[in-house]
DNA sequence: AAAATAAATGTAATCGATTGCCATGCGTGT
DNA sequence: ACACGCATGGCAATCGATTACATTTATTTT
């Protein structure tokens, strides 16, 4: 009764077999003859031995890890992708470590650090914002572990890249006001610089001339997806002399914080203006009043992602190359209360 | 120009020392002369070597590593505490894995499978409800690493636990609306089991009769810590013949769901009930109507469970045994607009 | 100045699994 | 009968670091 784990000696002892046989037996089962199969896992049934992942991927020069760099951990919405991830990624037999690149030091250096230990088998990332270097293959004049990009994205990189269709996703968001009879639409921003920014402002914008509507520089509002900055575009929205009748605010979080800002100067919504958020996070359906959203199937990116990377990293095992497509998800309209016609 | 990584070897070759001399100077830089240390150091930084994390693993038989085991990633009360620990774990030179528990066979087979792996250091366990043969001693007829408790906990483990005075929160919210004069108070519980459930059910009852306020049990209602839950608890709330005025809902989401569909009924809060919640998560402050709630400092209980489990692995490292205390960090009344005094 | 002690460094075994290469034995075709 | 091929399984090198033990060198003690 030793306190120590069975090794893989332990269980060739036990089936009177080498060490080499159990490990084949393991590996790969049609390797070997039925009958010693057989002898391999009863023995391996009777020691309780199991495989010490560090010793195999010491040899195999592999992981069994994913890394997943995310902005935020703290954010709803991403802790719903990471939970698609884990278990897909679970069900693949692969760990996910995740690292928050709103950590100081946490982003840049730490996956330097995973990569250049090997601690990690592929990456995933869902902060397009990090340092454009880090992906320039010959960065450190070693290969980058196969890479996907989730939900945001840099351009340029030729990395596989899941997403939502954002740019869609706005417009519907915009079609809907319009269709309400709204016409000056007001829009709140993302971060400065972010992709989803962008890409949402783009889907405001053609939405907005698609419709011949016209956009006015006062009305596009900045941000930071956060709920104090849903705040701060309540408080400019007030102050501006011609108030647009509705707003698309560029997520949830800021639309929560909008409406909580104007009701509190007594501006309701829907009554005095229509609003709509991006996200469809959990609190969407239960805000006061409910917020009318474009879902985006968060569990399903995080699945979509890690079956990417999978395929990128048995690609890589075989030798082949994978070029870097795009997947869109699509976006959904979801209309709930904070949106009204426009009663003129 | 090999595109492999450079190992210890190519660096003892560079310093002209044996890898032994290397290792000693990365790992006790006290144990090696200055001179040497210099030189291995150059060496280091001209080949551009990294420890092989794996190889050091397989030879030390540590990991580096912590496991963190969530009941839910997509809860953002969890998130704000995962984003804790990670901070003070990678100052410390420790990965994080995280582990959902929700996932269906993940909670116990992989806790059994990081244990028995040596994939981990120690475990800090974030859910209370796993099945208690897990922490029996000899469970596996081996040790187990180093685990603390954080938030929720198990009695009568022996092990360290780190979290918030829910008794001493609960009582603070039905303090304060006994204050403002209620003595109708009802309470929404969380799941059925949690040690959270029963801490601040046991806060509420001690306040209630510490102040000779009757309790009734059709005042208790139903709940799981979730949006819907709130919803329905209000659903049976309305359907009550006495309604209590006010309510103590065992979390924050519960009263948002409890509010919002108050309100589609047309009953207002606080006009016509005042709700207390408890966690203060980021929404509460801008719900309408902004709600009060128990605070806990979820990032510091966070960095207090890693330090604590931290101390224990070192403790270990020591041969030393380490006891399991508990460590109780206070929760504190946060007073908005989802309470106001009855009046009669 | 010799002996004793301490400090610095090297040699080689070790952690536990994987896998290239080789040996064995069996079946089959001629 | 003989050679050949194939399935099977063992031997031993290997992955890259750590560390017990041995050895050399420096320092202190007497």
């Amino acid at each position: 009764m030793t306190t120590a784990f069975p090794t893989i000696q332990d269980v060739a002892r036990a089936a009177q077999v080498s060490t080499a046989t159990v490990s084949r037996a393991l590996s790969f089962p049609e390797r070997v003859s039925e009958t010693t199969r057989m002898r391999v896992f009863d023995a391996v049934e009777q020691t309780g031995y199991s495989v010490n992942q560090t010793a195999r991927n010491l040899r195999r020069k592999t992981t069994g890890a994913i890394v997943v760099l995310v902005p935020n951990i703290g954010n709803p919405f991403f802790s719903r992708i990471l939970a698609g991830i884990e278990s897909a990624a679970s069900q693949a037999g692969y760990t996910v470590l995740i690292c928050d690149t709103l950590q100081p030091r946490a982003g840049e250096d730490m996956l330097l650090e995973y990569m250049r230990n090997n601690r990690a088998d592929g990456l995933i990332i869902l902060d397009g914002s990090l340092p454009s270097r880090l992906f320039e293959s010959g960065a450190q004049g070693r290969r980058r572990p196969p890479t996907v990009f989730a939900c945001e994205w840099r351009e340029a990189t030729g990395l596989p890249s899941v997403r939502f269709d954002n740019v869609g996703g706005a417009r519907l968001a915009v079609g809907h006001l319009a269709a309400l009879g709204h016409e000056q639409i007001g829009h709140v921003l993302g971060p400065p610089g972010n992709v989803l920014t962008e890409a949402r402002r783009a889907g405001y914008l053609t939405a907005m001339s698609e419709r011949g509507l016209a956009v006015r520089s006062e009305w596009i509002l900045n941000g930071d997806f956060s709920l104090d900055a849903g705040v701060l575009a309540a408080r400019r929205w007030l102050a501006l002399p011609a108030r647009p009748t509705a707003m698309f605010l560029a997520n949830d979080e800021m639309a929560c914080g909008f409406i909580s800002e104007l009701h509190r100067s007594g501006v309701e919504v829907p009554r005095d203006v229509s609003v709509v958020g991006f996200d469809d996070i959990d609190i969407a359906e239960r805000f006061i009043p409910t917020l009318t959203t474009i879902r985006q199937p968060r569990t399903e990116i995080g699945v979509a992602a890690f079956a990417e990377l999978h395929a990128c990293i048995q690609d890589r095992e075989k030798g082949m190359p994978r070029t870097g497509e795009v997947r869109l998800l699509p976006a959904e309209l979801i209309v709930r209360e904070s949106t009204k016609a426009l009663k003129r």
